[in-house]
DNA sequence: TATACGTGGGT
DNA sequence: TACCCAAGTAT
């Protein structure tokens, strides 16, 4: 809770230390969040976690719209635990890592059935709950629960390497990094003083030109003063990104609809819709090689161009072949889905762009009025 | 410790 | 265009 010495205040002045600067900023500022309660009052810890979960390597302005719609379907973590698996993956969809959302499913679900709901509120019990690491973990018990937890993330690690003028690579210098801050906690307003450092991060203390001249903790910062504050923290060297290729079959019913395929649980968008494809490999697929892996009998037509889409560790690269069948064909593994509702499908990002590609490309039924059809 | 795992915006 | 980066976790 806010309550900054005034000048006009009895209270003595608190002791000019890293974390009272922060804390002080952190009130200016006044920024305010979707799931940031007002100064004062106790956050939800179903709020903090939702958010938390969300912003795992996530911007706020990619997550804010996905907190409002989950809260407004879900309102109570154990609304969220009596969804099926596949309306919380789809509402996720377009947010990326999915795991995020098999995990953030199964969590609830076990709040709400062996916790009753309520969230354990330290970082130990927090811990043991999928999809809950070392910094959502630290971060909850933080926010939500007033614990002088030390939350650790790439905005913390940032401006803490600067601060302290720590020069070794990340991830190997994170230790180093969680020994500093541990000095920095605060035991008055653990959560206020993460939501601070994070909020320096990412508004102050930014990775390319940092406005030092705006920080509060400019006197104290260790790399200012040596002038490798622009180049902190150092990381270590990426490896080169391969391209994986495939053909995805198009593959339309008469009577409109689609044929789509869950994937696997595990690995790339497991448990999301997809396109039926072949295998994403890097030699690529010839005509003669892909032919067989089609879903259908069908004429196949190759559409014009490719879809391209950046992963994280590769780049795809997909080639749409398109084909029409009659109604009552056997969907096989997969299942037939309306095109005028294939916006509720969920679509991750990679397969919408294969569904545009091959609307774009007419690659729809027919005499049918499918002109404005529109994925997602 | 290293790798798999999405996406969109900024430079 | 290409790379970096974002409130990381699981294995």
């Amino acid at each position: 809770m806010a309550d900054g010495a005034s000048p006009h205040s009895d209270t003595p002045a608190r002791p000019d230390t890293p974390a009272n600067r922060v804390l002080a900023w952190y009130d200016r500022q006044g920024r305010r969040l979707p799931w940031r309660a007002p100064p004062g009052v106790r956050p939800d810890p179903y709020h903090v976690w939702l958010s938390e979960v969300m912003l795992q390597q996530t911007s706020v302005q990619a997550a804010a719209p996905y907190f409002h719609d989950f809260l407004v379907r879900w309102p109570t973590v154990h609304d969220l635990a009596a969804a099926p698996q596949d309306a919380v993956l789809a509402a996720w969809a377009g947010l990326g890592y999915y795991a995020r959302a098999r995990n953030l499913h199964a969590c609830a679900r076990v709040v709400s059935e062996q916790y009753g709901g309520v969230f354990p509120g330290t970082e130990k019990e927090l811990r043991k709950l999928p999809g809950i690491g070392p910094y959502t973990g630290a971060a909850i018990a933080a926010i939500a629960f007033d614990q002088p937890a030390a939350p650790l993330d790439g905005n913390l690690e940032r401006v803490v390497a600067r601060l302290f003028d720590v020069r070794a690579e990340l991830p190997g210098a994170k230790e180093t990094l969680r020994e500093h801050l541990r000095f920095l906690v605060p035991e008055d307003r653990p959560g206020d003083f993460a939501q601070g450092m994070m909020d320096l991060g990412a508004t102050i203390c930014v990775p390319a030109s940092p406005k030092c001249m705006l920080c509060p903790l400019a006197e104290h910062c260790a790399a200012r003063a040596a002038g490798t504050a622009e180049r902190l923290p150092a990381k270590a060297a990426k490896k080169p990104r391969p391209t994986k290729r495939c053909v995805a079959f198009w593959t339309v019913r008469d009577d409109g609809c689609v044929l789509l395929r869950r994937r696997p649980q595990k690995g790339m968008l497991g448990g999301m819709l997809e396109v039926p494809s072949t295998d994403w490999t890097e030699a690529g697929w010839d005509a003669d090689s892909a032919r067989p892996h089609a879903p259908a009998n069908a004429q196949w037509r190759e559409l014009p161009g490719r879809v391209r889409h950046g992963f994280t560790h590769f780049a795809f690269e997909i080639t749409v072949w398109a084909g029409a069948v009659p109604a009552g064909t056997d969907p096989g593994d997969g299942q037939w889905w309306p095109l005028d509702r294939l916006a509720d499908a969920g679509l991750p990002t990679a397969m919408r762009k294969i569904a545009e590609h091959a609307i774009k490309h007419g690659a729809v039924p027919e005499g049918g009025d499918f002109a404005a059809i529109r994925a997602r």
